[in-house]
RNA sequence: ACCCAAGUGGCGAAAUCAUGGUAUACGCGUUGGACUCAAAAUCCAAUGACUUUCUAUGUCAUGCGGGUUCGAAUCCCGCCUUGGGUACCA
């Protein structure tokens, strides 16, 4: 009988929504809380790359809870951000209904696949219901300060309350702030002042930072939208501008988020990578004479090199430089790296060191400084062979092969490295040189963003002073407006007619009204992606909540996430805000986790072929890859990307198909290369704008889902990055219909009654032990491995008896979710297969009473010996040396020594 | 430029961490066979490379070059290539 997949797949799919299956309450079980990384919908749907995470937390989700837990695997759209908002300024059509469209979209093609997620608890960014909190959120921010003696984020009330007691004397708050006052002079500042200097105490204040204007498109660009210092878009110049946005004071929460990560199970390169973003170090400045100009700071990484400084290097940015550039105000050579007549002192020897200024090195830190050191930096090095002059000392030589001890450096001559660091702080410290400090690389994350899709920022301004909106009064709705694109450098939402704050009415109203005495201009900056991504995890645990946005006993009940899935793009920037944003609710008191996820893993991408056909620049003429170098043409050619489907054997393309594909081309030329019209074909991630995505529909449609997820499984590691074979899922196909047939015999549903065997219950318990191990550490491919394995053995020594089948089809119930429901229910069972439970393997049918050993002759394999388990390695040594077969293979040689491993290996020395 | 990861047959990969111990499990593909008038489907067998007439307890293979070890795909050092991130793509 032949496994319909359509029919059997469609019916439980129907089954599994009209009861709900999937929904989940809090209830007497033990919980355990799984979640991916927050969708972005987008118009091009989701791809296979996206159902890898999906499927592989859907299988550990079904697994747990067929081990007893009751399982939160929740989903939700993050639906604002830049792509939605092109969109819609391309196409014209509002980005409300764009998101609506794709969040649909989503859904259909997610159940299709069988995700066990609890729909009833979706939530979307972009949904007033969800960013009333966000906006609440961002207040709370704003009103709070960091108190570093108790290490935690406090009620800005309290810190007024604190200054009009003493001032700010004996507060230890982390703070920009540097000046001292007392309670007098804090009673007697006016309103402006207290607010400017409380905005150097809050966690969300403004201050003016650096965005990339581009005038052009007037409009400010994202990084990812600038290559080469151009718009990508148009290839516009860019400028870098000031504008006065709003920070939060993550930097607050560095060593935190460093301390944080005992309590983080997750590979150790997640953790570096995240170590690495915030950039603690303890740095040693140091200052530095130039003469006649004054004195600079610069950090010194390797304070033990200090005597290989021979030039120093000027940011075109420092405040020196544009003194010094008066001076050569006439001369051309001022935009690129110049050697200037000036000298600094060198700190210790006195010597003359000569600046230079200019962009050679990427002068990242803040005192924008390069201390060169060409002896022993690449491309301090690189930039001396530019100016030859530049004086190269070596002041380290290696000792042997590991330590390296200091030369040409006066007093840390013979000191290795370490000692001769220890030694050349303590002087500069002592004599004043240099400072100790601690320096991060992270800073303050910028809040504001001149965009229109996102959610409004809940703000008014009076007198220029930012005023939160009254909290009941939240959200505030982010305002329809029709042709949002400004072309200005004002914000989307200026262009809205109704965006002032009416302080005696409560209310918004139109921006005619604007008197600044009582009706004010409210904030048109909205809020970064990554405001609703911050806390989207806890609203799953609660997401219907209308008073609050957690209640306490949900997050009792749910408390953190115990493992979170997503890809490791997310690893800096997402996972360091949800953490900050988690631990400054908790200091709040909201809830009650230092951290919000126990676990992460971060799985790899699909990467697949795409093709790139070669198009003459400006005309409807296509030529043949292998042409590209052909000297008859004397054509300039641009590459395009094509549709992957319109591909035959490799790079071989269907003209005929392309044309049909692309109106626009019907009546183009095509030159051929031997009869046909090759592309070139290249391996990268799965992409719309690279045209060779493919869909998990298109695929379930021909296979079935439960192929589908498997082949995807098998594909490699949930953590790498694997290439699409749409080949190879024919192995699945087969396998998926060799379980089909081991419960029927001529063409009817059947299983065996007789009890099985020993043998059989330890192939089973072998399984189970296996399976268990292997889904907890995440190697769902090598699970399917095993099953293929098991299969073929019960095939072999013709088992299909119940009480083996029954437990294996429990086993890949999490992996094939359609066919174990249907054999399931055939088996005679009325409950689905999601309210089963899997058995823990018996270990009595595991123990095996011979051990096979390895028998190797220096490191080399001969053969291999069992013996009984009992025996003591003393035993088997005698057994070794009597065996004939070592006799024979030794001859004549002199064995020199026997290793014993227990359990293991043998391995003779002669 | 910096940070993080990956590199094993014709191909996807296993063994890689906790714990160094039979390299290539499982699958695809290919080849041969069975069934069939034939094809598809299915089933069975072989399949890293090399060497020799046969045999094998033979030789060589885990990106490249070294090292540690009785023993290295696995650990250490130095490279090469590819992918991800670098703060307004998500």
């Amino acid at each position: 009988m032949e496994y319909n997949f359509r029919e059997i797949e469609e019916k439980w799919r129907k089954y599994w929504k009209k009861n709900n299956i999937f929904r989940i309450k809090e209830n007497k079980k033990k919980k355990y809380y799984i979640l991916n990384m927050f969708p972005y919908p987008s118009g091009s749907g989701l791809h296979i790359g996206h159902c890898l995470g999906y499927i592989a937390s859907d299988i550990y989700a079904r697994y747990k809870r067929a081990k007893g837990y009751n399982v939160l695997n929740p989903i939700g759209f993050d639906s604002f951000g830049l792509p939605t908002e092109q969109y819609a300024i391309q196409t014209g059509k509002s980005p409300h209904s764009i998101t609506y469209e794709n969040e649909k979209k989503y859904k259909n093609q997610i159940e299709d696949i069988g995700i066990s997620f609890d729909w009833s608890r979706k939530l979307s960014t972009s949904n007033p219901i969800y960013y009333r909190w966000t906006q609440w959120m961002f207040i709370q921010i704003f009103n709070s300060w960091y108190d570093k003696k108790e290490n935690k984020a406090k009620d800005i009330n309290i810190l007024i309350k604190e200054f009009n007691k003493n001032g700010n004397y004996k507060i230890n708050a982390y703070t920009s702030y540097k000046r001292k006052f007392n309670s007098k002079k804090w009673i007697y500042y006016n309103f402006l002042k207290k607010e400017t200097i409380l905005q150097h105490y809050r966690l969300a204040y403004l201050k003016r930072s650096l965005v990339n204007w581009c005038n052009e498109l007037g409009t400010v660009l994202a990084n990812d939208e600038i290559n080469n210092g151009k718009s990508k878009r148009g290839g516009y110049p860019i400028n870098k501008k000031k504008m006065l946005q709003w920070h939060i004071r993550t930097t607050a929460y560095s060593n935190r988020l460093i301390k944080g990560f005992d309590d983080i199970k997750c590979s150790n390169s997640l953790k570096k990578l995240q170590l690495n973003w915030i950039g603690k170090s303890k740095v040693i400045s140091i200052l530095i004479n130039i003469i006649n100009i004054g004195k600079i700071e610069a950090i010194i990484l390797y304070p033990e090199l200090i005597f290989g400084i021979t030039f120093i290097t000027l940011s075109k940015n420092h405040s020196i430089s544009k003194k010094i550039n008066n001076f050569y105000k006439n001369q051309d050579n001022c935009t690129s790296n110049f050697l200037t007549k000036y000298y600094a002192l060198h700190p210790i020897t006195n010597k003359k060191i000569p600046i230079f200024i200019g962009d050679f090195f990427f002068i990242k830190n803040k005192r924008k400084v390069y201390l060169g050191i060409p002896g022993h930096d690449k491309i301090s090095k690189i930039f001396s062979y530019k100016f030859n002059n530049i004086e190269i000392i070596n002041v380290l030589k290696h000792k042997n092969e590991k330590d390296e001890i200091c030369i040409n450096s006066n007093f840390l001559n013979g000191f290795n490295r370490i000692e001769a660091r220890k030694r050349i702080i303590k002087i500069l410290l002592e004599k004043k040189i240099g400072k100790s400090e601690t320096s991060y690389k992270m800073h303050d994350a910028i809040f504001s963003r001149q965009r229109y899709w996102g959610e409004p920022i809940p703000i008014y301004f009076k007198q220029g002073i930012p005023i939160p909106i009254p909290i009941n009064k939240l959200p505030i709705v982010l305002p329809i407006i029709k042709n949002f694109y400004t072309k200005s450098e004002k914000s989307a939402l200026y262009k809205s007619k109704k965006w002032a704050w009416n302080e005696k009415k409560l209310k918004i109203v139109s921006t005619n009204l604007i008197n600044n005495k009582y009706i004010f201009p409210i904030e048109t900056n909205t809020m970064p992606c990554w405001a609703g991504s911050s806390w989207y995890f806890l609203r799953y645990m609660d997401v219907k909540n209308n008073n609050f946005f957690l209640s306490k006993e949900k997050e009792d009940y749910w408390k953190n996430v115990d493992l979170y899935i997503g890809g490791s793009e997310h690893a800096t920037g997402h996972l360091i805000y949800a953490r900050f944003w988690n631990k400054f609710l908790k200091d709040r008191g909201w809830i009650k986790s230092e951290e919000p996820f126990k676990k992460i893993i971060n799985q790899g991408m699909i990467l697949h072929h795409s093709a790139i056909v070669l198009k003459v620049t400006g005309k409807k003429i296509f030529v043949s890859y292998g042409l590209k170098n052909y000297k008859k043409y004397k054509f300039s050619f641009q590459e395009m990307y094509i549709d992957i489907s319109l591909t035959i054997e490799k790079n071989k393309i269907d003209i005929n198909k392309f044309k049909e594909f692309y109106p626009l081309f019907n009546d183009a030329t095509f030159l051929l290369e031997k009869g046909f019209f090759f592309c070139k074909r290249k391996l990268e991630k799965m992409s719309k704008s690279k045209y060779n995505i493919i869909k998990p529909y298109d695929i379930s449609k021909k296979y079935g889902s439960d192929v589908f997820r498997m082949y995807e499984m098998f594909l490699g590691p949930i953590t790498q990055s694997k290439s699409w074979d749409g080949y190879k899922i024919n192995g699945i196909k087969i396998f998926i219909r060799k379980i089909w047939s081991i419960f029927h015999e001529n063409g009817k549903f059947y299983v065996n009654e007789d009890k099985p065997t020993i043998e059989e219950f330890r192939l089973l318990n072998n399984l189970i032990k296996k399976i268990d191990e292997k889904i907890e550490l995440y190697h769902f491919n090598t699970c399917i491995s095993d099953f293929m394995i098991f299969i073929k053995k019960l095939i072999k020594i013709k088992c299909n008896k119940r009480k083996i089948l029954e437990q294996f089809i429990k086993l890949i119930a999490p992996f094939a979710p359609y066919i174990s429901e249907e054999i399931w229910n055939k088996l005679g069972k009325k409950k689905s297969i999601m309210y089963t439970f899997i058995p823990n393997f018996k270990s009595k049918f595991l123990l095996d009473n011979k051990i096979k050993y390895i028998v190797m002759f220096n490191g080399k394999l001969k053969f291999t010996e069992n013996f009984d388990s009992k025996f003591t390695i003393e035993k088997i040594k005698n057994n070794i040396l009597n065996n004939p077969k070592i006799k024979n293979i030794l001859n004549k040689k002199k064995l020199k020594k026997l290793i014993i491993i227990p359990k293991k290996i043998i391995n003779i020395l002669y």
